[in-house]
DNA sequence: GCGCAAATTAACCAGTTGGTACATTCATCC
DNA sequence: GGATGAATGTACCAACTGGTTAATTTGCGC
């Protein structure tokens, strides 16, 4: 199996003799939201263009006029997954307390949160990608992005100010470049292990391969913005 | 417009009243190619999945017809399309003159010329991204793999080796890992650019914001194995 | 307990898409 | 110059796929 997302089981049709009576609850709020869960699975497995609908209906608790009802389309569909594993992420964020940390150990929790974060949700991964290969048109149409930078940049300058106050870290440095860097080197290791497994014979989802990594990668940002 | 690969020209239908002598000359090898290069841009462009039989046709100087005649199907088209890319990429791989450089200075070019390949490449990267999205799936089918890793890595130890000896890179670090980090840093980059951009506001395209973050990639990999 | 919009179901549809059948032309070998 | 296999073009098809039509049921406000 290969599940990216949990998708909720669909209940047997009824096997009896008798039909019981076809009794039906409206519940809006969970209907919205199984289909989302199932249609997150199924973008992250196949993209956008190798998703099917069909296959989304049938893995739900509904019927694919349900998709349309509250959706609109297949893109309205992707539109709305694409927003909700943002959000998702977003809301995991918050909670690290960097502030009390010397400069170069919240630097280096920071970056082992964000290389946990990405190992772990591989199913944003490939939203991700999928939302490159497709130029970012769908992101662009989304209000969501205006306010997602804020947190994530937020964390590395309040970090890098300190560093640089206190004289461990060099001057004239980018927070933004920075957060390039911890989220290629992150994003990396998990959008391109099939490719660059293969081609090495590595696999890199085992938790030996994982933990080298994850020090080189604090080592490299660390020994980056030292004096 | 959005070419990634040149595509040629379909010769115009004639359209004069006089019906030309409907001559045909057999040419495989580059029906074989011409279908190879239409259809490379055509993956890269939407993904396997994305992609479109009948639009690779219509691009091409031939029929659909051919491409099932050379190619069998779709995913043997696909096969195809990912090795050819692959051995492109090799073959400007080879002639780098490192070995006369001071280590630093050979790493240094390295990455920079690694940086400027994927850059210019973006026709592989999208390749590789859509891969990637496959779970390597057609890279394990090919055989090309098998020897595709020995050049990269070979310059890479070689540098390594040399700067070890000289004292001036550190102990215990792994060719493979530094290829690695190379690759996400460079690979991120390019693949990442439209959700990058879009949250960051910042167009990663411009030679602008290339030259900055090219030198920040090279100081990040200098610093790592220096000792 | 009724009116009515929201929620849901089932059947259906037209355009697309990967793939093929079949006939035909080219080029090479003798 | 004819036989023969390789190469090519045309027309076609069945299955898939995103999307819709239309009818029905639920549940809330009053």
């Amino acid at each position: 199996m290969n599940e990216l997302v949990q998708k909720p089981a669909k209940p047997k049709p009824t096997g009896g003799r008798v039909a019981v009576a076809p009794s039906r609850t409206n519940d809006p709020e969970r209907t919205r939201a199984d289909i989302l869960q199932v249609a997150m699975a199924e973008f992250a497995d196949k993209g956008l263009s190798g998703a099917r609908i069909d296959a989304i209906a049938d893995a739900t608790r509904t019927s694919k006029r349900m998709i349309y009802y509250y959706f609109d389309s297949k893109e309205g569909l992707y539109l709305a997954v694409l927003e909700e594993a943002y959000r998702r992420i977003r809301r995991t964020e918050g909670d690290l307390q960097l502030d009390n940390l010397p400069p170069e150990d919240a630097l280096r929790r920071l970056v082992e949160f964000t290389f946990d974060h990405h190992a772990g949700n591989e199913a944003f991964i490939r939203i991700v990608m999928n939302e490159n290969i497709e130029r970012g048109k769908y992101l662009s149409q989304s209000q969501i992005i205006e306010d997602l930078n804020v947190p994530a940049i937020d964390a590395i300058s309040r970090i890098y100010e300190r560093g640089r106050a206190a004289g461990v870290f060099r001057e004239g440095l980018d927070p933004i470049d920075i957060h390039a860097s911890i989220s290629a080197l992150t994003f990396f290791n998990v959008s391109n292990q099939y490719s660059f497994g293969r081609i090495f014979k590595r696999d890199l989802a085992t938790s030996a391969a994982r933990a080298v990594r994850r020090a080189n990668i604090v080592e490299m940002l660390v020994r980056f913005v030292r004096r």
